[in-house]
DNA sequence: TATATTTAAGACAAATAAGTCTGAAATAAA
DNA sequence: TTTATTTCAGACTTATTTGTCTTAAATATA
């Protein structure tokens, strides 16, 4: 697995909000709802983001969660990073503490091009670009796929 | 985490059999001290190879695994899936279960692309033409870098 | 002020992955 | 035949990830 669960919730509760007006709080229920994440472990995801100042949140009726300024600039690379951690993009594929150039393991070279096409990948726009053509193609974010950016 | 643990010590056992001969076996105790793995843990998971036939056993003194005809042809990717299973070749990015061409999630093909690169990186040789390299080139296969091929 | 709504914090439980251990079966050699 | 060595099979434990629940704190509104 690529991405752990927490970090693809946090992902796409990110493209959800990305999507929406950037003054408007949005609660958590209606995330989990829309996207059909458990409540509970949304809040817990998305407390990291807004720990790390991807987000803002309110509390109090009429309160929820928004993208701030720097999450709204955000790629998905930067969410990842912030939920998983950076290691797939540092570590050795194989797991080899000492690896790198000066003794590098059977697929350092390798491993270093290919996970340098991942983070291009997830670094080439950011959560509001793709959000923006979420909505125009009405890709999906669910998996009944019901959702309606 | 791209390979589970499991995985990893799969590749890095596969890639210590192919650079010995092919028709001697040797000792997963053998395995597990070169490679600094869990001997049980390491049992397990060439069990699963041998199951699969990238392997043959054989019991008793002097017994133990060497590569099968299929494995010394096998490339990396055979390994991974034989361990890991298919789908992070298969499976949506997003974990999407319906998500494929007719309503794809915002990540789907760039995801297509980047998934055959790896694809292509791990099958791009055979443990055997690998394991050579290795030697030649003295890579590393373990932590500390001290096992000679 | 009292109440309802919301996030924050953290304890708790369940599921999965990783690792350990024991005994059985096969085999070689004394 | 007995013993030592090895893989095989599966139970068991531990660690990590995933998911649930309860209570506290903040806030709006009646």
């Amino acid at each position: 697995m690529l991405l752990s669960k927490s970090c693809v919730y946090g992902v796409r509760a990110s493209l959800y909000l990305a999507s929406k007006k950037p003054e408007d709080f949005h609660s958590i229920r209606e995330l989990s709802e829309d996207l059909e994440i458990s409540f509970h472990f949304l809040t817990k995801i998305l407390q990291q983001l807004t720990a790390q100042q991807f987000m803002e949140s309110y509390k109090g009726p009429n309160g929820g969660v928004k993208l701030s300024n720097k999450g709204r600039e955000a790629t998905l690379l930067d969410i990842v990073i912030a939920i998983d951690g950076p290691s797939l993009f540092t570590e050795c594929v194989l797991g080899l503490p000492g690896c790198g150039l000066n003794k590098p393991c059977p697929l350092h070279e390798s491993w270093s091009t290919t996970r340098t096409e991942i983070k291009e990948m997830l670094k080439k726009t950011t959560l509001v670009q793709m959000s923006t053509e979420g909505k125009a193609k009405s890709l999906r974010l669910t998996e009944n796929g019901n959702f309606l950016w």
